[in-house]
RNA sequence: GGUCCCGUAGCUCAGUUGGAUAGAGCAUCAGAUUCCUAAUCUGAGGGUCGCAGGUUCAAUUCCUGCCGGGAUCACCA
């Protein structure tokens, strides 16, 4: 339960209790009554604009509204104090029983507990990753696969029904090149000297094993065939064999699609969902023969001015309408994606969400047309678009050659550095924000290191149960002891908890993953702040030997800490681990 | 040149969809730590929220125009 909208609720009622009579005679709009915690905890646990959101309406000064709103809630059980600030905030505390009951539910629920139903069951696609498999993933795609899976978590966990997919582009010139550079390792695995990869194809030693592969299944046999018949094998045992190796990559950073989507199935049986895709379009009257304007500004030496097939995505606002067949008569790139967006359309999504880096921005438009000509306007699409990652080693940025085929692959960093530090680090920032990632300071076993510092958190409550079982074998957490929590340290923490439900629906909403992470540091501060005043203050201390109810009851609390940080963890992809090493 | 993203403390970044005195971490400075709950702790200083207008009770947040940084502008996929 989100209390924040609990209390929203009770503050709208009272607000409707009062009978208000508006200027105009109309509805009262209670839409913009925000009910949140204040910034300041002096001001209290809770804080709302109603009085100033609904002055104006009624023709009342805010804080005179505000005297009537607060002698309502004066009333209600679980508020013990009120007050008025500033032009007609009303703050309010909320009585310690409250809280603890709030505190029971998070350490009785479990995983349950932060999980909402905002997303009311709305079925949505995240699309992401899509990574051309032509080779092994590479750092690049690291981000945009952390930032969709978590993105893809926390919607499920906000209500939504979510489906992660993967656009495999196995269709095009980059597949033939592929075929063609490994029909060249297949001939060198027979002993034949190729020398150096020739300029344009795929030099990466990756495509060694499958050549030995080939060469092993097939023998000479490939060789006698038609170079076409050839390429065609080999094609479709490249392709397996590179989306194996990106399965494989997923998998090592915690990345799990629930559908891999085929580029060539839309190529299939003489492009059948193509021209199905681009029939459709055109009954509606968004595809027609026609020229483009030439490129503003420096005009391309190869430009001609000619005639071909486009979808008038101007229409529904593209910069410039979209090539749909090229001069060969095969289809573009982007009549293959009105296939797939058909697709998905058809499938009963009811908002897509593509995660792309942010050198595809350029595509962001075309997309968005596509998606209101096709579904005239139904399904929602949005596009994140993450920044790009600067890799650092010692605060030096990382040198890659893409020519000599030198990349750092995703493989190299998750097993450098662990894939738990790889997830918490891409989400870490905002994903509009270009983001640096320092190898040193993401193993770094301290403080410093948020990774480290929330999974120690979660080390640290274990360790708690550890230790008071050590100390007084046989104890448990007992939820009906939680009332002899009465330290105002304690009760903070549960209010620190008590905003997970929150945040998890707002995360969710603004499609923002990394608030996630950054409230699980927050949390993680509060925790090991509290901790650190045991050190002072003995009678803090969870562990209390002479004690055992109240050590029952504050183990109440470290599991309510537990169980949020395993949840929150969780959506991030992140283990929560018993013990640092 | 067109489009998109960004501009907040010395640095790296948050900022609860328009709220109160703009917050963290690092760095800096000043303290603490024979206590074992130290893979440290407490506190302080530090700001024209790029600039200028506009919208309203209220703008870091929304709109417009500039300035600065980045990405992208193919019959490629």
């Amino acid at each position: 339960m989100n209390i924040f909208s609990a209390f929203r609720d009770r503050v709208i009622a009272a607000v409707e209790g009062l009978q208000l009579e508006t200027r105009d005679g109309g509805p009262l709009e209670t839409a913009r009554v925000n009910v949140e915690p204040p910034r300041d905890p002096s001001h209290g646990d809770i804080a709302t604009n109603a009085a100033m959101v609904i002055a104006k309406q009624v023709g009342e000064n805010p804080r005179a509204l505000a005297e009537k709103i607060v002698s309502i809630l004066d009333q209600d059980a679980d508020i013990v104090e009120t007050s008025i600030a500033g032009p007609g905030f009303v703050n309010l505390r909320i009585s310690n029983e409250f809280w603890l009951n709030q505190l029971k539910l998070m350490a009785d629920e479990s995983a349950q507990y932060g999980r909402s139903n905002v997303g009311g069951g709305k079925k949505v696609n995240v699309e992401f990753v899509s990574a051309n498999p032509t080779g092994p993933m590479h750092v690049g795609h690291c981000r945009g696969a952390v930032i969709g899976d978590t993105l893809a978590n926390l919607m499920k966990f906000a209500g939504f029904d979510v489906v992660k997919e993967y656009y495999i582009n196995d269709a095009g010139v980059q597949i033939d090149v592929l075929a063609r550079s490994v029909m060249l390792r297949y001939r060198e695995a027979l002993g034949e000297a190729i020398g150096d990869m020739p300029e344009g194809l795929y030099p990466g030693d990756y495509l060694v094993p499958l050549g030995e592969a080939l060469a092993e299944q097939y023998g000479e046999t490939l060789k006698e065939k038609s170079e076409e018949d050839a390429l065609a094998i080999i094609k479709d045992a490249a392709i397996d064999a590179m989306m194996k190796l990106i399965r494989e990559d997923l998998a090592a950073l915690n990345v799990h699609h629930d559908v891999f989507f085929s580029e060539r199935t839309v190529h299939e049986d003489n492009a059948t969902k193509i021209k199905a895709a681009l029939n459709d379009l055109t009954l509606k009257g968004h595809v027609y023969r026609g020229t483009l304007p030439p490129p503003k500004g420096q005009l391309p030496e190869d430009w001609e001015d000619r005639e071909q097939v486009l979808f008038r995505s101007t229409e529904v606002g593209d910069d410039i309408d979209r090539p749909l067949v090229k001069s060969d008569g095969s289809y573009t790139y982007f009549a293959a994606d009105v296939a797939y967006f058909v697709d998905k359309f058809e499938r009963g999504f009811e908002e897509m969400i593509f995660v792309l880096g942010a050198d595809h921005g350029g595509y962001v438009k075309r997309m968005e047309a596509l998606a209101r000509a096709v579904s005239d306007d139904s399904v929602e699409l949005t596009v994140l678009l993450c920044q790009l990652v600067k890799l650092l080693r010692n605060g030096e940025p990382v040198k890659m050659s893409k020519r000599a085929g030198q990349f750092v692959t995703l493989r190299d960093v998750v097993d450098e550095v662990g894939r738990d530090p790889v997830r918490f680090m891409m989400v870490y920032r905002k994903s509009s924000e270009p983001l640096d990632f320092d190898f040193a300071k993401v193993t770094e076993q301290s403080k410093d290191n948020p990774v480290f510092y929330v999974q120690y958190a979660s080390a640290r409550c274990y360790s708690v149960f550890r230790q008071a079982q050590e100390q007084i074998p046989g104890i448990s957490a007992d939820l009906e002891l939680l009332h002899m929590l009465d330290d105002e340290s304690e009760i903070a923490l549960v209010r620190k908890l008590a905003e997970f439900p929150r945040i998890v629906e707002a995360a969710a909403m603004a499609q923002e993953p990394h608030r996630i992470a950054f409230y699980l540091y927050e949390l993680a501060n509060s925790f090991h702040g509290h901790w650190n005043k045991g050190n002072d203050n003995e009678h803090l201390r969870f562990v209390k030997v002479n004690n055992p109810q109240l050590t029952s009851a504050r183990l109440g609390l470290v599991q309510g800490v537990l169980n949020v940080l395993r949840s929150g963890l969780e959506i991030l992809g992140v283990d929560a681990p018993e013990e640092m090493r």
